[in-house]
DNA sequence: GCCCGGATTGCAAACGTTTGCGCTCACCCT
DNA sequence: AGGGTGAGCGCAAACGTTTGCAATCCGGGC
């Protein structure tokens, strides 16, 4: 294949002429700058990134680390919807995109390290939302771009892009108060996830505010999964005290809440709202509530956090919550006691 | 950071022979071995990607490039299926994943041709359904190992992995009579995607095999959408002769074409199946017959293809189809004149 | 006619590895 | 005792770029 040599013998010139025209460098003459790009042209000739990764010391890639643990199991557009955000911003400032998808937890601390330190990137997009603190001290403390989709801990000073979870829990709960509710249970995920712990704090500020009863076990701890969903609906129901209204921390949970409700035929008789306006939940019978989030602009958003720190320079980690959008459907859309 | 100088002379070594216990070289006595590991430990050494990659003209990583056109409407787990299948086989050999999504059918070859002809990839697996013959005769013209999740066209001397299209046009057909239906028609793809072409082609062999009648446009061309689907059957539904089945090409079209059926109360009067098993269909009302395709092992397949012939040297194009299955659900799950 | 300065280009070192070749031993054989 | 052998290791070139510095050339001012 040909090299920078081979383009600079053909145009008569040297190889620093070539990169220089390559670069775009304003010190070489017009008439000069056409027989290079002649010859490459003629070549076919892509400069080698290796090679020019080598000197520049960077990259110009970026790795995506894509944890897939439990939430894997939601096989809602999540996934693709934020690699194609963080995609369409590489894309326009030409960087590559490296894809690493761990099944276990452990996992990801190396490889995002493996990833840096082998200078295959020159920074990393982590999505997740377990708290791995040492993962983020280390990247810290190397001084490595990165930036998290998800949050981290409240002290940690690293830079993260996330939805606005509390504002989601609060917003569902508002909702359903407003069709007249008052008796409102959450299925929420996993315990030790962060869209978990402030979807549930969300939810918590709005029955407070609200004045709502919150017996015991009316949060109850579900797994992201459509069978989570049924056993949790499933366990409210037989309660002496069931909820009218019910607030699941995903769409599949609310989708499995819904199958416990129809077997019994409950459907217009307990609410159920979701989160994430997976496409198929419109056409479920009832169409399913939710409150959407902004994959894509998560990605976009965090890919552009990045792209700053890495040619802007821009220093200091920088924190940027997006909103998310209530969307009622059938499914939550009745008033308690309306006699329907 | 650390390079190979500093564990060479943290050991008391020579660069060469750090660089040989790394390659797993058994020309070195094992205390040099264990110094040699202790200092790379010490010093938390990764080998640099770039300056390896440059002399040994690998580069350990592959290109993956999803051309996403209109095929991305159909937002099912095609892709991060498709891409779970590929990592879980890259990860094996530990090979990196450099990911391209290209928006426009154009940019798919430059941005292809640029990961290769730049060494940024050792080969590519390449995920579409249009024929780009273009695209592959330079791929193959520049001898760049490559393997396509989809096929190429019958002449091709190149290697694909694909589902079995064909045959689940067959299946679909074939699962329709077995309930009693003669008067069959499909909800097709856009005409130009090989998976169109092919389920086609597919259904029209059952359909001559079992000697129905096929009237003039019963077969429609959708576009992958749930909208498409709805029109399509809509339109199937105005004929003075409508079909008692019908084989969508796709479960987003199925999915529409069902919406189609409800408004007109013709839910069992009119069989529907699909094609993808998106997990949520099987809630819809009435749950959707789908025929499954392995779209993990579509991915994992290709990834060994294009291993097998960059580490094992393996030459010349192979092909590899694999089977889907039915699945048979409430949406076809009754006997035409059955009463019901 | 000579010196100066700017524009344009080339030289060579550097980036961090891998690897063919050759060197140095210690040891064994005759 | 001398030469042969092979194990263990180092030297230096090579991979394909970028870039600081120096060289050349040209015109203009004195």
């Amino acid at each position: 294949m040909a090299n920078i040599k081979d383009v600079a013998r053909l145009a008569g010139v040297s190889p620093s002429t070539v990169s220089r025209v390559i670069a775009g460098s304003s010190r070489i003459s017009p008439e000069t700058q056409a027989r290079v790009r002649e010859a490459m042209r003629a070549l076919n000739y892509y400069p080698n990134a290796n090679a020019r990764s080598l000197v520049r010391r960077k990259t110009h890639a970026i790795g995506v680390i894509i944890a897939r643990p439990a939430e894997q199991a939601f096989a809602n557009p999540f996934f693709p919807e934020v690699l194609r955000g963080i995609g369409s911003e590489l894309r326009r400032h030409g960087y590559d995109l490296v894809l690493s998808m761990t099944a276990a937890p452990d996992e990801e601390q190396g490889a995002c390290m493996r990833l840096l330190k082998q200078r295959r990137v020159d920074g990393v997009i982590l999505t997740s939302s377990r708290a791995h603190d040492e993962l983020l001290t280390e990247l810290a403390a190397e001084q490595y771009p990165f930036v998290l989709i998800g949050r981290a801990a409240p002290g940690q000073a690293v830079s993260w892009v996330n939805n606005d979870n509390v504002a989601v829990g609060e917003m569902a709960v508002e909702h359903l108060v407003g069709r007249g509710h008052r008796r409102i249970a959450m299925i929420n995920g996993p315990a030790d996830l962060t869209v978990s712990i402030d979807r549930e704090q969300g939810f918590r500020q709005a029955v407070d505010r609200f004045k709502l009863d919150l017996p015991a076990g009316y949060v109850v701890e579900g797994d992201f999964t459509k069978d989570g969903g049924y056993r949790a609906m499933a366990e409210l129901l037989s309660r002496p005290d069931p909820p009218t209204g019910v607030f699941c921390a995903d769409d599949a949970m609310a989708v499995g809440a819904l199958m416990a409700l129809k077997e019994r035929g409950l459907t217009r008789r307990v609410a159920v709202i979701g989160v994430n306006d997976d496409p198929l939940t419109a056409l479920l019978d009832p169409p399913l509530s939710t409150v959407r989030i902004p994959v894509f602009d998560l990605g976009a958003t965090a890919a552009r956090l990045l792209l700053d720190s890495l040619t802007q320079g821009v220093r200091g980690p920088r924190q940027i919550v997006l909103p998310s959008q209530l969307v009622v459907r059938e499914s939550t859309n009745w008033v308690v006691g309306g006699g329907n």
